[in-house]
DNA sequence: AGAATTTTTTAGACTACCCTAAAAATATCT
DNA sequence: AGATATTTTTAGGGTAGTCTAAAAAATTCT
């Protein structure tokens, strides 16, 4: 059985939305949204994927990936992360410019391919956004760490990877000076509006916005 | 205006095509065999390419390629042989084993990524079998080398591509120890079925059949 | 040249993936 | 609980790309 590059997408589509949400059932509508297509174009497409055992859908009650379609998914992932860090490690291309070429790269069907590439590259745990990077078993063995504003404290961290990877973001980072690896530290944080006072690998301080903090994934620094 | 990966490949096919037979017009037929798709499906995409302005179309005539359309099909095949390089130089697969790995990256479009690829690869002129590959410009600046079976004198040549692209002919070779850049001595031509007595790199003496011998490509060693 | 063969095109049909409009089911509000 | 709003599905339709069968054009044979 052939899985297609769009059936592909809407695996993939699933698996994120389920994750983004901390809910198993996956709702028509979020797909539409996410993929851009019109909620009868989904219900089409769900029972196709339900016809193949790839997701359990019960209609009007959402849908959840199958451990089958969890595996796709899965593999997909892996591969658009690690064409991304190609992308960057090998072809310097920025962050910020990658996303487009691995949605296509993605779809490339080669195990051995992937293998290669995956020893190629030095089987790199996190791709250029700090996203990890499931091993050849589907197991994501990194857990992603937190967003800069759920630590309620100050102290000082180190800038592991973003939560939103839309170029204007991604861009918005650069042009402020921070990079995969930088420290920051937080010298206050504000009570009205949660922005956060920082300093960035101790250079001037600057201000983060809450919805800045919120999509900048950091750890404790030891 | 964007052209789907099926158009590429027929374009892709027709462009071959022409070359193959040193003739401008191509047939229907000839690409119903050569894409392995009916003759009926192929006048249906003949229509939709002509349409495009990607190929000159009259019925029962046959087509030929419009500057448009060769300028696509040289982008594919350049992107399709730049790949090839990367599979055997960076990632150590054989020679053998790209192919259809590469019919797949051939069609991710991206001009920027084509660009940075080739420069990571040294601006390769050729790919692992040989074939010239074009230049951003889409012009094929190295000729491709004659077969073995056309230099119809003993002498040294070296081994610099092959013609036939098949697992089973590659292997065969390999099999019998030649490799891009060997050495090929040629000690006799037999007069009744065109074989050639050969030497490899200096090693014991060997009969290449002329259908191998055909598919050879060759230069006087200097 | 006329008949037979081969090549190519037309006609009609199918699947994958997309759409809009309307109907049905579910959720929300008072 | 009943009305209203929202979500989801069904019904019907479109395009790209494939197919088979039959018709038309071109080529080959005698």
């Amino acid at each position: 059985m052939t899985i297609s590059l769009t059936e592909e997408n809407y695996l993939k589509a699933i698996y994120t939305l389920s994750h983004l949400f901390e809910e198993s059932e996956v709702s028509t509508n979020q797909i539409s949204d996410h993929l851009k297509n019109k909620a009868a174009t989904v219900t089409d497409m769900l029972k196709r994927l339900a016809e193949k055992k790839l997701i359990n859908y019960i209609p009007y009650q959402g849908v959840k990936l199958t451990e089958k379609g969890r595996r796709t998914a899965i593999k997909v992932i892996r591969k658009h992360r690690l064409w991304e860090v190609f992308l960057v490690d090998k072809l310097k291309f920025k962050w910020d410019e990658v996303h487009e070429i691995a949605e296509q790269l993605e779809h490339i069907n080669s195990d051995e391919l992937i293998q290669r590439l995956d020893e190629f590259l030095g089987k790199p745990k996190f791709d250029p956004h700090g996203d990890p990077i499931p091993d050849a078993n589907g197991q994501l063995n990194s857990v992603k760490a937190l967003p800069l504003n759920q630590h309620k404290a100050k102290g000082t961290f180190v800038f592991v990877g973003v939560n939103e990877h839309s170029k204007a973001f991604l861009q918005h980072l650069t042009s402020i000076g921070l990079k995969i690896g930088d420290a920051i530290k937080v010298e206050e944080i504000n009570e009205f509006d949660n922005s956060f006072k920082v300093k960035i690998n101790k250079n001037n301080s600057q201000f983060f916005s809450n919805k800045v903090a919120s999509n900048i994934l950091v750890e404790i620094k030891k």
